[in-house]
DNA sequence: CAAAAACATGTATATATTTACATATATAAA
DNA sequence: TTTATATATGTAAATATATACATGTTTTTG
């Protein structure tokens, strides 16, 4: 195995919401669960169908202009025990954060070696830029208080831009010291 | 492909550090570098060979005890330049922070889910202890001040340290607000 | 109205990663 | 001194993931 297939969980978590296709899914990474887990639609299609196999989910045709059928699926009752029983499950694992730049950063020895501010710098605009999208996404999600209908939603986002604005706190610390 | 094969350039970069065996690149993942990454030993073997056909690295053999042989790997030159290209390369991505428990509270909509409190308990149980190691880990590299030989290594971990600060700090917050 | 972008669904291939299988020596602890 | 643990090195098999290949429709934009 590479992993508990934690994919299987997003897609009957995501379809507990909602009915999606496949493609819909595959876009549901661009948004806020992107921060925490991504996945191409190579990936998910056939996953879909093992799922549908395993009788987890279910869809019905659906047909977009003249032609063109999309599959929207949904989940079983059986996917919903399946999914609880995931959610109930202890997560008694802490994974690595994979991070390029982090290791690279691991190797670079020196505070004169001249491949650091450059790499500090383009990491700093990065996370600032993906700090600002967050903090957009926040702010179109849940526009004000009393609109945190979704708990798990908003916390994920709240914990997304706490990070990068941590992120992005320390890079800009170094890069004052390393520049002084 | 999954992923441009970031574990031979971390291999590349202890070597760059001293001459390791491949249990000691295994257990390099428990340490510091284990933050940001993780490989078991039925990877590191495979490629510390792949690699040393690729001319990137060599070895020679030591004798521990009587008769048990060592792999004593170090960086050739050939390896040195792929490394330092590689740390030279930008780096535009930032991947996704895979995170089991954070899937998992997505999917959790209401305060009142009566899995959210075990869960948040768990998780800053956990953090909590990470974070207590990995300050252990800096007073005994870093002892003072002036012991940061080690830029890198010093910065990676002061990231982990504030990291799982912030993570623990969210996580009571959140117990607060759901207990109250 | 033409072209570009978004919608929609797959498959194939290569590689990365995890878990399990397998074995042996050296050292520390009971 | 025996036993457990740490050191040390591999392979096999299964699964996950990424990139590339492949195709067609619908909607938006210039």
């Amino acid at each position: 195995m590479a992993q508990r297939n934690q994919l299987k969980y997003i897609i009957l978590g995501l379809l507990s919401e909602k009915k999606l296709t496949g493609y819909d899914i595959t876009k549901a990474f661009d948004s806020d669960i992107g921060e925490f887990w991504s996945a191409n639609h190579s990936q998910i299609y056939p996953l879909l169908k093992r799922l549908e196999d395993d009788a987890l989910i279910t869809h019905e045709l659906e047909l977009v202009g003249e032609k063109l059928e999309k599959k929207l699926y949904s989940i079983t009752s059986a996917g919903k025990t399946v999914l609880r029983e995931w959610l109930s499950e202890p997560t008694p694992e802490i994974s690595a954060t994979k991070d390029e730049f982090i290791l690279k950063l691991y190797f670079i020895h020196s505070a004169d070696d001249p491949l650091l501010l450059p790499m500090l710098t383009e990491q700093h605009q990065l996370h600032q830029a993906k700090l600002t999208h967050l903090k957009n996404q926040m702010s179109r999600k849940f526009p004000d208080e009393t609109s945190q209908n979704n708990l798990g939603h908003f916390l994920i986002l709240q914990h997304a831009i706490q990070r990068e604005t941590r992120y992005t706190a320390w890079l800009q610390d170094i890069i004052d010291k390393v520049s002084r």
